[in-house]
DNA sequence: AAGACTCTGTGCGCCGGCGTACATACGCTG
DNA sequence: CAGCGTATGTACGCCGGCGCACAGAGTCTT
């Protein structure tokens, strides 16, 4: 057993899991440390590695016409890197990209695969996961497509923060730009509108949230719908935020 | 056992299975006409039954805002509708909308999870399909956000013909344009530059497909990577189309 | 201290798609 | 045949985002 997985697991799939089967499954989990930047899988690569990130985020992006980004999900804590493994398939669909730094737990994924098949409670834990990854890369699509740059900004920056435990993030707007699939100077345009209504501070690719509650207003309810599936609610009906919440002069969400 | 299902099965998720489990599936599943405008699901119900189009075709929808809507996924004889309960939830997502007629086979929700558990190679047909799907949906979310209309519309004639049998088929403006998520008279001017390299004839919702490589040529890279995943081909590196078959004068991809 | 490098901010013309409104054309029904 | 409904075509102003280019401004290195 390693020694330095005698820490609390932070990921919750993993948390999910009857005790015993967590613990086994840790004893063969090597923790790995993630700084941003590192690329973890490319797409038609062969997946060497699932992670569950401890207090890491990782992106997936889809690349098109070989120099455009545009990222489709987000993996933190609540979530695991390979999902195409749980699925018995070896090949990534899509580049995963460690974008804000920290530690994750990981398996080779031959080696995973034969525990998958094992554990019935592993089996249906990844299921759920990949139904609200599935659901998130949707929710993402229809986003991507109906809501300006400044709604969208406001949507990243919560999920990204809601992965990572502190406030003061660093990303540069070049890094954003590639997330959201626009210029550069566009995120800096909305950026700077966010700062304006002193919901961010962003200085030199430190970006602080000021004003949470702000944030989600300014943001688009497909936020919520992504948060509100990862919590494991049904969204059975769109519960919207109170519009009067949204001063009127503010930001329009949408084209 | 069913006589009408005594035809044989187009669906190719059934027809990959081994014979006897084909065939016990096959009795046990009910054969549906699927009219064009018929929902199968809204986002937030429960799903009631799984369906393997013959030779309809599905659209996966998913609503924003109420009333904003944008194709996703697209489900032929090459796939299933209900994916979800192949991840063991029985709450869709998005809106299945019958988009080209013809038949089905349906099996309640329930019992099919029953068979699902009780077959590996209906599970492995599963994940696979699974997987493929998630990857149509990445690369429609990067499609929708990097590509004019006129691209994303061949592509979708493409992927409709791909899985429908008849050539001409019908299909109004303001169908089309919830399935892009643009206004109609973006898809009427879309259609009018189509129509006009002849590629395609087009005229009170009856499309026909006049010039296959042609729209090939005039769609977007996505349409191949997606077709590739079907086909079963794994993408390792992008094999784009030769260049030099795309007239420069005609359609620009993207802007 | 000087220079190089990275990150951010601004300006300008362009274009694709939006919202709206209206005009035409076809087909069905009475 | 008249009338209505549905589908399609055209026009106009507007705006968000693009491409490009360049100007600060902070940071690191030598």
């Amino acid at each position: 057993m390693n020694i330095a997985n005698r820490v609390p697991v932070a990921n919750s799939l993993l948390a999910a899991l009857p005790r015993k089967e967590c613990q086994h499954l840790i004893d063969d989990l090597e923790r790995v440390a993630l700084t941003y930047g590192e690329v973890l899988y490319e797409p038609g690569e062969q997946i060497k590695y699932v992670y569950f990130p401890n207090d890491c985020v990782v992106s997936l992006l889809t690349l098109v016409d070989q120099h455009q980004a545009l990222e489709v999900g987000l993996v933190g804590r609540e979530g695991m890197v390979g999902i195409p493994i749980a699925l018995e398939i070896a090949i990534s669909p899509v580049r995963a990209l460690v974008q804000g730094s920290g530690t994750a737990m990981r398996m080779k994924a031959a080696r995973f695969l034969k525990e998958l098949r094992q554990s019935q409670a592993l089996q249906r834990e990844l299921h759920r996961y990949t139904y609200t990854l599935m659901a998130q890369i949707t929710q993402t699509a229809a986003c991507n497509r109906f809501h300006v740059v400044e709604a969208r900004l406001a949507r990243w920056l919560l999920m990204t923060h809601d992965r990572m435990q502190s406030n003061p993030f660093r990303l540069t707007q070049e890094f954003l730009s590639q997330m959201l699939g626009v210029r550069r100077v566009g995120v800096t345009k909305a950026a700077r509108t966010l700062q304006q209504y002193k919901l961010i501070s962003y200085s030199r690719g430190n970006i602080t949230i000021l004003d949470r509650k702000g944030l989600e207003a300014a943001c688009c309810s497909c936020y919520e719908m992504v948060k509100d599936m990862h919590d494991g609610a049904r969204v059975r009906q769109s519960h919207r935020r109170n519009p009067a919440l949204v001063q009127p002069e503010t930001i329009a969400h949408s084209r």
